[in-house]
DNA sequence: TAGTACATGTAACAGGTTACATGATTGA
DNA sequence: TCAATCATGTAACCTGTTACATGTACTA
């Protein structure tokens, strides 16, 4: 149910329309939520038969018509009660933990090039987010908002470095391994 | 489709039934991957007709009659096949970024005693994996499959750190939000 | 005697992915 | 001229969750 829930929190800013919301998937948002444009569409059909949302339809020239999406009242009582309720705690869902329980099926070399491939993308990643933490989070004072977006942004760094940490490990038992052959 | 590949690595050790495996998903593998009993009883019976793995019906006396499930030689290669491809890099989906991502529509304190309550069962995860570390994997040397298994707790405990590290950092400044309000 | 563990399943629904479909504009 | 961007959608499918269903044995 969180997606709906994600879209408003998004919504409360500035209207948007499924396309503007489907890149806050790909950008802002994107790291600690994901959706596909299909998704995005289906549950705005969804709000808007709740009445969560309203759309604003804005004819455009040479490309399609926008259907632009505001928050209703009563949307934004519903995230607001949302905000009121206990949530899930995130866990770990991670397929190379499913290799890593059975590595010993395979050469060393081949789990030790996937752990690799994962850290490099992890660091790629955590370099984004020190980047963007440098730009457009350093202005003194930060106005409120952004400071609640700065601290999803520090749990993405503390995600990223775990990673990292776990994959420099993780490398360094297969180099072990590959040493000293059974 | 990973789902499938979990099962078969959990089968890789030793035959098992729907509700051994289920129990794994509550235990061992549970701080990676998670299952219901209604996806396990599913999946290996998809598993069956592609021939991945083999049932056999062992009766009993006082209690529902077992499915034993072995892997086959092809769910094996299967297994494998998988291993040597790459896969998706885990990331974070976590409610409680969507809360604070728009915090400043309820009280800090409100939030505050999310993070709070999330804090602590990070804490009480971590300190279970810490016990699990002392306990199951403190033999030296360890044998070759505990090794690989030991990787997937580290990874646990990496994981568990970091959300600690983040809610003290949200909850420092939730708190100095609450006593400057606007 | 009430709850938990054992053991398997069906059915319905919600959430997420992939493929297909359309069609103009802009930049390389 | 080819790909990407803008902009929305349908349909089918797979994955994950919740409720319902059955029935014994042991423990508190």
């Amino acid at each position: 149910m969180a997606l709906a829930h994600t879209i408003l929190a998004l919504l409360v800013d500035c209207p948007a329309s499924g396309y503007d919301l489907m890149k806050s998937f790909d950008s802002s948002v994107g790291f600690f939520w994901k959706a596909t444009h299909q998704q995005v569409y289906r549950e705005l059909a969804k709000m808007e038969e709740q009445g969560w949302v309203e759309p604003q339809l804005v004819p455009q020239e040479g490309r399609p018509d926008k259907k632009i999406y505001s928050i209703t009242a009563a949307g934004r009582e519903i995230l607001i009660a949302w905000m009121h309720q206990p949530c899930e705690v995130a866990s770990i869902k991670d397929d190379i933990l499913v290799k890593m329980f059975v590595g010993g099926l395979v050469s060393p070399a081949v789990l030790q090039q996937e752990v690799t491939r994962h850290r490099q993308i992890h660091q790629d990643k955590l370099e984004v987010y020190r980047q963007i933490e440098a730009s457009a989070f350093s202005t003194q004072p930060l106005p409120p908002v952004a400071q609640f977006q700065y601290m999803t942004l520090r749990r993405g760094i503390h995600y990223e470095t775990g990673c990292i940490a776990w994959c420099d490990e993780a490398i360094a038992f297969l180099e072990q391994r590959s040493r000293q052959p059974i």
